[in-house]
DNA sequence: GTGGTCTAGACCACG
DNA sequence: GTGGTCTAGACCACT
């Protein structure tokens, strides 16, 4: 389902919570798609079950995933809101990054050219 | 000179580097300019000296100052250098942030718009 | 696993640097071996706790080690570029040693022979 | 005479006791030449005289120099000894350096060649 | 338990 | 006065 990298700086629930985000964002998980369990997504990744625990806390807080007791966790069928805020929090992150270049000298060109450049790692 | 913001999830010593290499790259401060004693900056702040000496000795690594024993700490002469890597940076975080906008779905007028767009805090 | 010797000049912290990086670099810990803890080596050695910690720091920093949070840290996988770049500041160093002999008038044969000698200490 | 650099990690009065010992080893400055004094060096570089008396008490205490009271300082007779002294000290820095390499696999080849490398700055 | 940050206070070397 | 190192002890986040 998800890879967890040990080198990653990221502590592990986190990498847990944005890899399951990421999935359900672009749409690989559709809504009401049951997720694995607790103790089964960790063991799959050697992981400590409260690790998991955290990181499907998180992701219910922020309304990725629902979860029915007794029954599993599910993916939230709201996902078209939540991508768009995601967006909209793209488009501060790039709008802030491109001011920033602006002060230290860059023209609008280069800032073009940029949108197209295939970063190394994600932001 | 800068302001620390108790309430950024960054530690303090790095809202201290960033504080005076931002001044540093966009030429607010000239090369061989002498920065505030380690002493003098943690009064000004109310930050143990301790946190500032850290924040010195990163950015000292980075080249962006140099240290002289007994005498103080001074604007490195190749900010040039450092503002270019700097831009590459930025480029490539801008890259990574259009593809994943892309994944999710937007197209590139919107990317071009976000280019303008003033974020509310950098990434 | 390593000495402190509270008579060599260097501070302690990069005894500890030197000492890990070196046994990194020449294979005697390979790749994500798990390093004594800050705690545990601070009591090995009897030194203060961030002593070891801003060593470690340090060795992050080269891409000797990498840590994470709660697991503890970790030696790096990149060792063999780590010891080729080591490889060439040696070079530079017996390029310059080499240089000023020949300034104060030693001739090659005698440059030839310090290859074989054993020196006292590093450089 | 000499030159200081401001950016030059090392103390300014190392700076001065490198300097003159450098031109006085390799016979730039026969025996017995008076060098400036103090006060007048000191002038010349823009320095405390503080600084200069304690650079000229540490070259008087490697034989460097001598002090005539009230007649100045004069370069030591006695060059050719501080110089074979030097050579062996560069000697043994190449020989650890060379032993260290060997370590790390370098070959005997390589050691040789960086013989002729001119290095980027002194050891 | 782990690493990471911060404070407080001391001591040293340099100018 | 300056920067740099070290100790002691506290608190936080992660597993």
């Amino acid at each position: 389902m998800i890879k967890i990298d040990y080198r990653d700086p990221r502590p592990i629930y986190e990498q847990v919570v944005d890899g399951i985000e990421e999935l359900a964002l672009r749409g690989a998980l559709p809504a009401d798609t049951q997720i694995p369990s607790v103790r089964q997504l960790a063991m799959e990744l050697s992981i400590n079950p409260n690790t998991i625990q955290r990181a499907y806390g998180e992701l219910e807080r922020r309304g990725v995933i629902y979860a029915a007791k007794g029954r599993g966790n599910f993916i939230s069928d709201n996902m078209t809101v939540l991508r768009e805020r995601r967006l909209e929090e793209i488009g501060a992150q790039i709008g802030a990054l491109a001011a920033q270049a602006r002060t230290l000298g860059a023209d609008e060109d280069r800032l073009r050219g940029w949108l197209q450049k295939k970063g190394v790692d994600g932001a």
